[in-house]
RNA sequence: GGCCCGUUCGUCUAGGGGUUAGGACGCCAGGUUUUCAUCCUGGUAACAGGGGUUCGAUUCCCCUACGGGCUACCA
C-alpha cells in the first residue's frame, strides 16, 4: 500500500512556523516513499473561519516549495478536500455508531453544562461528561425512547456523544514515543456531532483519514491527548487505524510555552511564512524557503549523518521517523540566520543576484555585470539577499556620513595631503586591482610611511567606515571617476 | 487540580551499561585579510536530583523536581 499523508489545518488564521514544520515532515515522508501529500481543510467550525486563511496556507506551502499533491484546488480522487463540502458523508457514520450503541444523543443545553461545571468548581473539582456522570444528564441513555423520539421529531437541539467505555487500559503505539498508555476512565464522552449539524474535528478527522486512505498521521503533540479517542473511533467503525506520529512542539526561545505571534514581535523575528495582515513573514524578512525548511527539519529531528546543511532532495532522502525528538525544541533565530547564510553560499551567482535585486528597486538601474562584480566581492558575508544593498550599499552610492570613531583614529593631519598626492599618482594608473595595489605600495614606499596611513583613510572615503572588501578591488569596482569624487567629497567634509 | 508526554553543553542534538560523552549554532581566543565580515584552527560548556538493579550507570527501573501539552457543541 502506498503511503498517503495529510496536512489538515483549519483555516482560522495564517499558517505558522509549527504548522509549516508539520507540513514539511508530512511532505518529506510522502516524497521519500513515493506517496501522496494531501492538503485537507478542516473548516467544521464556522465561527472561527477566517477569510483568506485557506488561500494563505496554499500560498505558503507553494512558496516553501512543498505543495500538496491533492488539495481543494488540485483535487485527486478522494475529494472534496474541504470538510465543509463533505458534510453529507459524516451523518451516516454517526448513525452507525448510535445504532450500535457506541454513541448517543445528548440534549443538555449549554446552560445545563455550565451549571454542572460551576457546581463542580465549588468543590474544586472538574466536571466531565463521562461514564461517571452521563447517567445523570439529559440524553438518550437516561430518557426513555419515546421521549427521545419526540424530542428529535420536534427538532430539539442535540449533540451526539461518543459513549466512552469504562475501565479499559489502552496502550497505543506512536512512532515518536513508542507506547502511550491511558485508562479510559480518565476520558470523557466527546461530542462527535454538534448541534449546528457539523461534525467535530474528532469525527470528521477519523472518517476522512479513513476515506482518504491516509496511512500515516503526522501531527503536532497537542493532539496526543485525543489519540485514545481517535483510536477507539477506528475500533468502533471496525477500521484499521493509520500509524500515528506526534511531533514535539516548537517552543518560545525561553522555552516557556508554545511559540506564538507575540514571541516573534518581541524577539524581532517572523513566525509566519508570508506576510499576514501587516505582519512580515519569513519571506519578507529575507529568509529563503530552503534554509527555512532546513532549519525546521533539524528542529526536532536529527540526521543520522552529521550533515546539517541540506537541500530539499537531501532532506527527503535523509528523513526518518526514528530521528524525531520527543521533547519540544526552542526556536533559535541565530541558527536560522546561519542556515540562510549557508544556503546563500551554495547558490549560483545569477540566482542569488535575482534574490538580491528583487526587493531593491534602486538596483534595477545598475547593470547586471556590475552587480555580479559587487556580489562576488561580498557574497560569502551575506546573510540575507538584501544585505547586498543595505550592508554593502557603498558599492552603489557614495557614503553620506563617515564613522566618527574610524575618522578619529585614522584621519590624521597629514591625511588630506597624502590622499591628494596618492590620487595624483593613481590618475595615471589603470584601475585594476593589481595595478592599484602596486601603485599604493609604491607610493607609501616612496614616502616611507606605513600602508595603513593611506589605506585606512582611503577606505573611509570610499565606504564611510572601516569595513568592506579590499580597497583595491573596491577601487577597481567603483572606477576612477567615482573614486576621485568620493575622495574629494571626504576631503571637503572631514575636518582633520 | 486531573490526565498524558517529556528532561544530554546557553540553544539544536549524537550516543548509549565500562566513551577523553561527539557534532552544529552562539560565545571566547589565535591565524588569514594591514579594515570589517567570511574562512581556518583551537577553546569554553551538558547527562535535573534521590533511590534502586549491577562488578560498573549518563544509559535500565522507581520516586521527586522541573518543563510542556490537553482538560469546549475549537481545531
Amino acid at each position: 500500500m502506498s503511503v498517503r499523508v495529510r496536512f489538515a489545518p483549519s483555516p482560522t488564521g495564517p499558517l505558522h512556523i509549527g504548522g509549516l514544520r508539520t507540513a514539511l515532515y508530512n511532505y518529506l515522508l510522502a516524497k521519500q516513499k513515493g506517496g501522496a501529500f494531501v492538503l485537507r481543510i478542516e473548516d467544521t467550525d464556522q465561527n472561527r473561519y477566517v477569510e483568506g486563511a485557506e488561500e494563505y496556507i496554499q500560498q505558503a506551502l507553494a512558496w516553501a516549495g512543498i505543495p500538496p499533491d491533492e488539495s481543494p484546488t488540485h483535487p485527486g480522487k478522494f475529494g472534496p478536500y474541504r470538510q465543509s463540502e463533505r458534510l453529507s458523508v459524516y451523518g451516516k457514520y454517526v448513525n452507525q455508531l448510535i445504532e450500535q450503541g457506541k454513541a448517543y444523543y445528548a440534549f443538555d443545553s449549554a446552560e445545563d453544562l455550565e451549571k454542572e461545571r460551576q457546581k463542580a468548581a465549588e468543590t474544586n473539582a472538574h466536571f466531565s461528561y463521562d461514564c461517571q456522570t452521563r447517567m445523570t444528564m439529559r440524553n438518550s441513555l437516561t430518557l426513555d425512547s419515546e421521549t427521545v423520539a419526540k424530542l428529535l421529531e420536534e427538532g430539539a437541539s442535540y449533540v451526539v456523544r461518543f459513549k466512552m467505555e469504562a475501565d479499559r487500559t489502552l496502550t497505543i503505539h506512536d512512532e515518536v514515543r513508542q507506547n502511550v498508555t491511558v485508562n479510559t476512565n480518565t476520558l470523557d464522552d466527546k461530542v462527535l456531532f454538534k448541534s449546528d449539524g457539523m461534525p467535530t474535528y474528532h469525527l470528521a478527522n477519523v472518517v476522512d483519514d479513513h476515506l482518504m486512505e491516509i496511512t500515516d498521521v503526522i501531527r503536532g503533540e497537542e493532539w496526543l491527548p485525543s489519540l485514545p479517542l481517535h483510536f477507539l473511533l477506528y475500533e468502533a467503525f471496525g477500521w484499521n487505524p493509520p500509524k500515528f506520529a506526534h511531533l514535539p512542539l516548537i517552543l518560545k526561545p525561553n522555552g516557556k510555552g508554545k511559540l506564538s505571534k507575540r514571541d516573534g514581535e518581541a524577539g524581532g523575528f517572523p513566525v509566519y511564512p508570508l506576510e499576514w495582515s501587516g505582519i512580515k513573514g519569513f519571506k519578507e524578512d529575507g529568509y529563503l524557503p530552503v534554509p527555512l525548511l532546513n532549519f525546521l527539519a533539524l528542529l526536532g529531528w536529527s540526521n543520522k549523518s552529521d550533515e546539517e546543511v541540506l537541500d530539499l532532495q537531501e532532506m527527503i532522502k535523509a528523513f526518518s521517523m526514528d530521528g524525531i525528538q520527543k521533547a519540544g525544541a526552542r526556536f533559535d533565530v541565530e541558527k536560522l540566520r546561519w542556515f540562510n547564510q549557508q544556503h546563500l553560499q551554495k547558490m549560483n551567482d545569477e540566482a542569488l543576484l535575482k534574490e538580491c535585486v528583487s526587493g531593491a528597486p534602486e538596483l534595477q538601474e545598475v547593470s547586471k555585470e556590475h552587480l555580479i562584480k559587487a556580489l562576488v566581492l561580498v557574497k560569502e558575508r551575506l546573510i540575507f539577499p538584501a544585505d547586498l544593498n543595505t550592508e554593502h550599499g557603498y558599492f552603489f552610492s557614495a557614503p553620506t556620513a563617515y564613522d566618527e570613531k574610524a575618522v578619529g583614529k585614522q584621519w590624521k593631519e597629514e591625511t588630506p595631503s597624502l590622499l591628494e598626492s596618492f590620487m595624483a599618482l593613481a590618475q595615471s594608473t589603470s584601475f585594476e586591482e593589481s595595478a592599484l595595489e602596486e601603485c599604493l605600495k609604491g607610493f607609501v614606499g616612496s614616502k616611507e610611511i606605513g600602508l595603513g596611513k593611506v589605506m585606512a583613510p582611503l577606505r573611509i572615503a570610499l565606504v564611510g567606515s572601516l569595513k568592506g572588501p579590499s580597497v583595491y578591488s573596491l577601487m577597481a569596482f567603483l572606477g576612477k571617476e567615482e573614486v576621485v569624487q568620493r575622495i574629494n567629497r571626504a576631503l571637503s567634509q572631514i575636518k582633520s
